[in-house]
DNA sequence: TCCTTTTGGTAACCTAGGTTACCAAGCTTT
DNA sequence: AAAGCTTGGTAACCTAGGTTACCAAAAGGA
């Protein structure tokens, strides 16, 4: 019954590791529910009740939701093997935190939570690395948005690109490397005004702190750095 | 041999809903690590192998991380009962994400990530509970760093104000409401300063978009308020 | 009851950084 | 090769909001 879906499903990290044999008895014994949806249709609705965590089979769907200012926002896309709902499958949340719309004809499942927890009558490895996934996905949202607000309570401009310039050195294990972004989503990952994030490397630049040539950064004063990461 | 710290084990978050006696058993059968710290002894350093899950069973430790200008900050606090590793235990990462001092004589167990997961000879309800207990607190985790992501990104301090409170009105089904922090508290989450906080609502009160006494809360015009939550 | 501390509000001052518009260079498409 | 689009940088302008210092009221402790 999955088997159509086949490369769909093995690019969906909540069955990363599993053997696509294994994945097949797996899913029969768990049996989620497929459901269709027509392009423009909700697959799912802000505050209705939770489902189960969903992986996009075919077609395209947009994440949404209303601001409290009553406007509609695009949070993300879909496409096959993606997952949507896992942050709030097993946080006590009853209904969905956002509302998906179907950009094509689309199909979906859902797995309950406690499909995904529960025992199977086999108590196979491929069960113990559902659980092991789901952890992980959660876990590493967590620890993105860990850190995402970590560079967001940053005060200044100067300090935000400070502390996202030794971040990117500390990773590199040098002092010159490629900017994963472009300039625009540097801005927008720091929360910032792209002229004014120029503006100040430029500034950097001049005062003899970094050096850039487009994406590539070299910093010439990692103490000043630190001191205005502070 | 766990049955001493009854009481402190009986309110981790991760033993939630496991009945003392079973939570006994469980143990015997996981058998986490338990260690010993002196005061000011370190219980886990920033980077170093990462043992398990922890959990507090005596005394009192911090949480601290060096910041990429090299200071330590403190991040929180530990008290028996506190669970603390839980957002890399399942993420793939090797390494303590923070270091951690005892503030006084402390115990602390170590629960690895693959007994968490790992088949048990007896397949209880306790041992799914327990990894119920792991995704919840994970995804509460997740949520509420959703949250404040969603918070911090707003750009005007108006802004975040009309959002917060409208938040809070809904939370509480009214239009009058109590903030649930004190001015401090409320500037430290929304990372503005006191006094622009308290200078921002003394005018919005004036323009007849809300009224304040104290904590008590009243939205006079949640249009406008929507509106400058845009 | 009195003293101390905390909380919340205010004002003056100043600059950081957002906004807007524009432009050149580089890249992509025709 | 030329046209169109994207990217990155710039400058002028302006105000939002941080900082500092201070103070009154309220709360807590002795």
């Amino acid at each position: 019954m999955f088997a159509k879906w086949k490369a769909e499903l093995s690019i969906c990290p909540l069955f990363a590791g599993i053997a696509p044999e294994e994945l097949q008895i797996m899913l029969a014994c768990l049996n989620p529910e497929v459901r269709r949806y027509q392009k423009n249709e909700l697959v799912t609705v802000e505050g209705e009740k939770f489902l189960g965590v969903g992986v996009v089979l075919a077609g395209r769907a947009i994440v949404t939701k209303e601001s409290v200012a009553g406007n509609r926002v695009i949070l993300s896309s879909l496409q096959p093997g993606d997952l949507f709902g896992e942050m709030v499958a097993f946080s006590g949340r009853k209904g969905w935190p956002a509302t998906i719309l179907a950009q094509q004809d689309a199909a979906v499942f859902f797995l309950a939570p406690e499909k995904i927890i529960g025992n199977c009558p086999r108590q196979c490895g491929s069960h113990r690395r559902l659980i092991t996934n789901m952890l992980r996905i959660v876990s590493q949202k967590a620890l993105n948005l860990n850190r995402k607000v970590e560079h967001l309570t940053i005060k200044t401009l100067r300090g935000k690109i400070a502390v996202f310039l030794l971040e990117q050195a500390k990773e590199a294990g040098a002092m010159t490397f490629m900017l994963p972004f472009n300039r625009n989503e540097m801005a927008e990952f720091l929360n910032v005004a792209r002229p004014s994030l120029s503006r100040e490397m430029g500034r950097m630049k001049a005062e003899g702190l970094i050096d850039f040539h487009g994406a590539s950064v070299k910093i010439l004063d990692a103490e000043a750095l630190k001191r205005m990461a502070e």
